[in-house]
DNA sequence: ATTTTCCCCTGCCGGC
DNA sequence: TGCCGGCAGGGGAAAA
């Protein structure tokens, strides 16, 4: 569920809430939420720690503790966090893990299909941003993310370009509905080899990726099914998508129909005529 | 090395 | 109505 601008949206509100704040107690109700880690290591590792701040990279919320340990946490699929400021929250039977700080108030990891993560980067490890490094590529809002570079990425890969943009270790952050939207945009055909884009298709490329994420940021995330946000709202951006799940819709530039296809084992939406295959 | 396939989970939806 | 296959915004491991 959760891409960029979904877990930014997150972050960001999650700053504001519990920066600053003691973790007095830490529930995991689920084991598989922290495995292969004991839930007794885990909670040990959390509680009593203040947090000193919250970080992203690419989809990955990073907690930084103030023992220079960083839980890190991944949303997946179906992933939620909510944020409760009386201590009550909603009654959910997908809740794996619950955090109450000193304030009262308490942070829930919920999530339907459990593919959530959450874990502990140590503050001893040997070599954080190779860890990182490893996991995901460069960030879109980032200086370094230059026409130049996203063409270096994508030179000689006879992967459709779809794929690369989703290659975490590429480009970090972008998901499904996201490269539909900025491939559409860019005027790229979705199934294109990577390495077939000339320098103003991945100049278009590029713009489009952030344009659409900073977009996805501004309206609070796509809330097409599971996604919410910390305090339980929706996002709008869903109302903004141009072609993702708009199959059988008019293109809303050309008028053509919006088709489906699959690629990279994903379900893609295109409009034939603003992206064609040549 | 890169690319593709399979898998992890649960819920929902459409077709028969 | 009920069952079944397919699909879902994620990524990691294994296979090709």
């Amino acid at each position: 569920m959760p891409e960029l601008p979904e877990v930014e949206t997150i972050r960001r509100q999650l700053d504001e809430a519990v920066t600053g704040e003691t973790v007095l107690r830490v529930q995991v109700l689920d084991p598989l939420l922290v495995a292969p880690e004991s839930p007794n290591r885990f909670r040990r590792s959390v509680e009593g720690r203040t947090v000193a701040g919250l970080g992203r990279r690419g989809k990955y919320l990073l907690v930084e503790l103030d023992s220079g340990d960083t839980l890190a946490m991944h949303l997946r699929m179906t992933g939620r966090l909510h944020h409760t400021p009386s201590g009550r929250g909603p009654a959910d039977a997908h809740r794996r893990a619950r955090f109450t700080f000193g304030d009262g108030s308490t942070l829930d990891f919920s999530d339907t299909r459990r593919f959530g993560r959450a874990w502990i980067v140590p503050a001893d490890h040997p070599d954080p941003e190779g860890y990182w490094r490893a996991r995901v590529g460069v960030e879109p809002f980032d200086r370094a993310f230059t026409p130049q570079r996203l063409g270096a990425l994508l030179a000689g890969r006879s992967a459709p370009v779809k794929a690369s943009i989703l290659a975490q270790r590429l480009v970090a952050g972008v998901g499904n509905i996201y490269a539909d939207e900025a491939l559409f945009q860019a005027g790229v055909h979705p199934a294109r080899p990577a390495g077939s884009l000339d320098a103003a298709e991945v100049a278009a490329l590029r713009d489009a990726i952030r344009d659409r994420l900073r977009a996805g940021i501004r309206s609070g995330g796509a809330s097409i099914d599971r996604y919410r946000d910390t305090i339980g709202k929706a996002g709008t951006m869903q109302d903004m998508l141009r072609v993702h799940r708009h199959e059988g819709d008019p293109c809303p530039v050309c008028g053509t129909t919006v088709v489906k296809i699959r690629v990279a084992q994903r379900g893609t939406y295109l409009c034939p005529e603003c992206q064609p295959t040549g």
